[in-house]
This record gives C-alpha cells, structure tokens and sequence, in this order.
DNA sequence: CGATAAACGAGACGGTACGTCGCGTCTTGGT
DNA sequence: ACCAAGACGCGACGTACCGTCTCGTTTATCG
C-alpha cells in the first residue's frame, strides 16, 4: 500500500549507515555533516533539505536503522528475566558495535532535545515489552501487581549507566548479579 | 606558610566563575574561550597558556570552584538517609543553580575524558560521605555488613538520572520514594 | 563565448582593488588578509578558498590589474628613446600612484618567489616592447646588432633603481640624463 | 681610553652574531626576536631595552659586525678595476655565507627604514674607496676628471642586482664582461 | 668592604593576525 | 522549473610573535 511513508531522499538508506557508521568510528563531536555527505556520495544540500541540522539527520538514522536493540527474555522467574535484561543492557553499553552509539546518543540526550526523543522513544518502546516481564511475575505471584516497571527499570539501567559512565567502572557479571539481586529484593512481594 | 601553590593566571578566580556562568547558562557546547576570555577580562592567548582546551579549563573550574556540593543526611534511619539523599541528588540536577552544570559535566563525562574525570573524582568524594550512612545503618541491624555502598549508590542515583535525563520524565516526591523504598528494601536484612 | 573563464571568487574585482590599494597606502607587511576581507566585503574564509597566502593573492592582484604600464617611446633617436623610458621608468618609481606599488613588489622580490614571479613577468613583458626601441636603432646604424637589450635595460633602469633605493637618492632630471649619456655612448656603433 | 663605547647589553656580541645567523639561516621575514633571544641565552626584555624593534637590532648588528665587505681592487687600468669590482659585488651577491644577508638587507632598504640607512652608509663607505678607482682612471686620462663616481657605481652594481633580483637571472661571467664593457666604453674620454 | 644602582633573567600578559574547520545559507547553471 | 554542486558568510578554533610589564636577582662600581 504505502509505496514509502520515507520522507527523505533517494539514497536515505546509504546516508543513514554512512552517518551511524561516522557516530560508531568518531563519536558525536567529530561526526561532521560534511563527511556524511561525502561517504554517502549525496551534497551537503541535499542532507539538509531534509534534515535541519545534524541532530535531526542522526535521530531519524537512529530511528530508521534502529540498530540498538534488546530482546526481551522469558526465562520463567522475575530473577531470571531481570538477570538476562541486566546482561542485555550491559552488551548494548559495551560491545564494540553498539556502545559507541549507544553511548553517543544516551549522552547526547541531556543536552541535544532531538536526540533526546529518540533516547526517549526507545525507552518507550521498550518499557512496552519490558512491561511483559513484569506482568508474567505477577501473574506467578512474585510481585505485587503495582509495581511501576518503569521504576524498576529506571534503577537497573540506571545503576548500570551510572557505574559504567558516571563512575567509569567495569560491569562485571558479579556487579550485575549484586545490583539485580537488590532489586528483585526490593520488589519481591 | 605560601597560602596557596595557585598554578594557574592571575585571574583564575574570575575565569573560573566565569567558566561556570557560561556553563550553566550557555551549555557545554556553546561555552566559548572566547566568550569565557572576553567576560573575564583576560586574553584567550592566557586561556591556552594555561588550559590545553576547553576540556581542561572547565576541569579546572569545577575541580577549583566545586560548585556541586552534597550534604550527607543523618535522619537515624537507613531509609530517612536515602530519602534525603535523593532529595539532595535530585535538587542537585533539577535546581536552577546547579542542574545546567551537574548535568553539563555528566553528561560530558560518557565523551570527554577530562570531564569525567572530574565527575569520578565527585563521585569518588561522595561515596566516602555516603560510607557514613551505611555503616550507621550496619550498625543498627538495617542491612548485612557486606552491602555494597557505591553499587546502592548507583541503584539511587542511577535511577533519577536515568528517569530525569534518559527518560525526560520529572522527579516527583511520588518517585523519589517509589525508588527509595524498592532500594531500602532490596538491601534490608 | 564567455568573456572570462575567471577562476576566482564573484568579488575578485572588489578584491583585487582592496589589496592593491591597501599595498600602496600600509607597504606589504601592513597588509592583512583580514584587513582585505573587510574592505573588499568578502570573508576571510573566501580569501583563503581561492589564494593559499598572501603573496599569492597579491601576485592574483597584480597580474589581474595590472597597475604597472609602461608606453615605449619612438622619438627617432636611440638616446631620445632611452631617455624617454629612463623617465618613464623614474615615474613608476616615484608618482604618487605608483611608487608605493612598484617598490613594494619589487622590493619583495627578493623574499617572496611568488611575486618575484609577477616581477620577472613584469620585465619579461616590457622586454619585448623595449626590444624594439633597440631593432630600430639597429636599422639607424646607431648600434651595433648584438647589443643585448635585456643588459642594456639593466644598466639604465637598475641604476635609477641604486639610486633611489639603495642609495635613497632622488630621481633628478640631471641624473636620469647623465646616466642616459653613459649607456647611450657604452653601446654606440 | 674608551673603555667601552658600545652602549649595549653585555651580550652584545653573542646577539649579533645569532641575528645575522638567523638573518642568513632564515631570512627577513622568519627572524623573530623571540629565537634570538633564545638563542644567544637572553631574555627578550633585555633586546627591547637595548633597541626598540627588529630593524634596529638587525641594522646595529649589520653595523657592528659589517659581515659585508668589499676589497678595492687596483689592476693598473678602469676596466679591470671595474671588472673585479663588478666580480666583488656578484660575489657578495651570489655566495653562501653572504647572498642571504646582502639581499635581505638590501631588499628590506624599500620597506624599512632603519636598514636602509645601513644600505645607504655601505654604499657610502664604499663610495670613498671606490673614488680612488677613478682618481687614478682620471690620472691615467682613461676617463674625464668631471665623471661622477656613484652615477658609474649605480650603473655597474645597479645592473647586476636588476638581472639577479627582478629579473631572477644568474650571474654569469659573459654577463658581467658585458655590463662592465658598456660602462667602460659609457665613460671613457 | 659593603651599599647602591644599573642591568638582567624570568615569564605572565594583552594584543593582532594567522590559517583552518565546520556549520548552515544562498546562488547558479544545466537539464 | 528544479535541484545538484559548491561558493559563501560566519564564528570559533588553536598558534605564533609581538612589545610591555612587574618582580626579584645578579653585577660591578664607588663611597
């Protein structure tokens, strides 16, 4: 039906790698829209007809590729799920192809708005699935049925990013485990 | 008897509080050496005598003029001390003086290594403040003698960040405590 | 068809005329590329796209415009030629207009290879004009056919040169004719 | 008696000798104070107390050291007087350990003030010896006693610097017998 | 021999211009 | 009539020397 609903120019797809590959190799600061254009064989012009400024460009390449991406586990019990969904977090914020942007982008949020929704977006979208973890443990009895999931994810992503990036420290399995333990802990009914 | 080693200009005082006001007003991107140079009355050429780069001076600045300051609670509870203490962390990021540069630095931590630095080193300061409250609470029975303090710390503080700034979402007195009691109750005995 | 292939910024002209009025009234050295840039309404980054230095712009300058000119007499005798162009050349060196041009770029000439360039072109060009001051001499028997004019033009036009540069003597009418007098009779048949 | 004239630092010497190393090494334009300081083990005050710009340090060190020099010649006869002269002046111009520093000063004369003094006091020492040239050319009846030595001396040095400087050309022998015979022949009785 | 004044070393400083970079806008020529 | 190609204005960058300045520390002369 909808031939394409993609607002944008005819090679969006090369300009969008081109601009994330730039994100994951140089870091937010040294992605230039002027090196995008010429990865991408497309003029400087062209990027910003669509995009007004480099934000814009890399929210709607995030959006499009979205190539930070979680999968939300089913392991049987809230220990097991929120264990998985910690280690989950953790890759994203560390593995050679995902950290920089995703580093990138999260820090970018505080002070760049555009990124910032897309930051949020994500969080969004995932809390929808995230949600389901929750929903299953109550069901098992584990929780109580008031639990707000965004709470509980706010303090394991959170501790995750603040020992990672506020404090510089490794994450470690034993540090995924201590930080999950408190939690389940702290919401177990 | 030399009361200070002071190295740096003669004006350091005065372009450090520069180097803030432009910080909390302008944000970490548009703060300028020329504009910290021209509001302080100094060349810039003294700025870069001194300061390598923007990185540096605002290293300098926040590390000088520690602007970002935490007063560590004793309510004579474990779970009073944490409220407070996040009450405290979320002044710090939400108040009108102090949110533009707690969150400029933080934020600037996860790409400038100069700056995060500076933000490890708060944080390394604050958790020896924060032992205080964990060994109170040891000693009353509130929680085992192996809690981790930085790791609760992280749970804490990671939260409202992630809530605040990864989510865009207000840090209501609802959340605080929401947040404070999965906490409180995750490292209860 | 296009009257000009004009490599060059749409204000080369603006440009050009700047930089030349600037050499005569501040001398080469007082000559800024940003000085330039702002009378000529260009900016500087404009400068620098099209001309990597300054001498380079100058050179641009001087061989565009062209404010050096020599007319090669015909007054029938070789000794009324040469005394013709001795004070032809003794009005470049000392008009108003002129001077200020001359002796800059000549003066440079010595340091800076690109406009020793535009200087060498300079003098490569009137070669040719004064050679046939020196052929119709030939045809009159005043001089012998293997008078080098390249040597002759050295003699006459490096002496008003010693003489009011080097020596910082003026140019007087008794000087321009002595000189004539000993070049003329050094090459008489 | 005179204990010491020399109004100047007590380094004196050590800064000549830097300056026109750096004169030679570097040229006009690529001499800064700042190196010759370093480089004769003085502060850049004590320059600046002793003289007031670049031009006066590099003329008081031209004069001082007068690393220029030229030998009278006495041959018996104006031309081969004239000759090794006209081999004097191209030497000076041509070799290492003097071209770098002859032209500079030279060249700097249409721009700088203060060097071209020193210019004019060379050409007027020399002037003095040169006269005996053609006292004893006048003796001899080579030439009239009424011929003006610096007019002769503009033409012979004049020429060699037009063909070396602005017109870029090299010295060659043939050219130098060349320019001496017109002179010669320009001035004989 | 010790006071005293000149000369000096050290180096921070304000200042001007440099040449460069990337942004985001504007102009233009070819299809 | 459109739109790519790219010239352009703009602002800041970080650097190089300039010439000035203050402040102690030598030197060397003279009382």
């Amino acid at each position: 039906m909808d031939a394409a609903v993609t607002a944008g120019p005819r090679k969006a797809q090369q300009i969008y790698a081109c601009a994330l590959d730039l994100l994951a190799a140089e870091g937010f600061d040294n992605l230039t829209m002027e090196e995008v254009a010429r990865r991408s064989g497309v003029n400087k012009t062209t990027l910003y007809r669509w995009w007004p400024s480099k934000d814009a460009l890399l929210a709607a390449a995030l959006t499009a590729a979205a190539p930070l991406q979680i999968t939300i586990p089913d392991t049987g019990s809230l220990r097991g799920d929120l264990t998985a969904l910690a280690a989950e977090i953790a890759r994203l914020l560390t593995a050679e192809d995902t950290a920089a942007i995703a580093i990138a982008v999260l820090s970018a949020s505080a002070q760049r708005p555009e990124l910032a929704a897309v930051g949020h977006r994500f969080f969004g979208d995932r809390l929808e699935h995230e949600q389901q973890i929750f929903d299953r443990a109550v069901e098992r009895g584990e929780i109580g049925p008031d639990t707000d999931t965004a709470t509980v994810m706010d303090l394991l992503a959170g501790a995750l990013w603040s020992h990672l990036i506020l404090r510089g420290r490794p994450l470690t399995p034993e540090y995924l485990r201590a930080t999950t333990d408190i939690v389940v802990r702290g919401v177990s009914a």
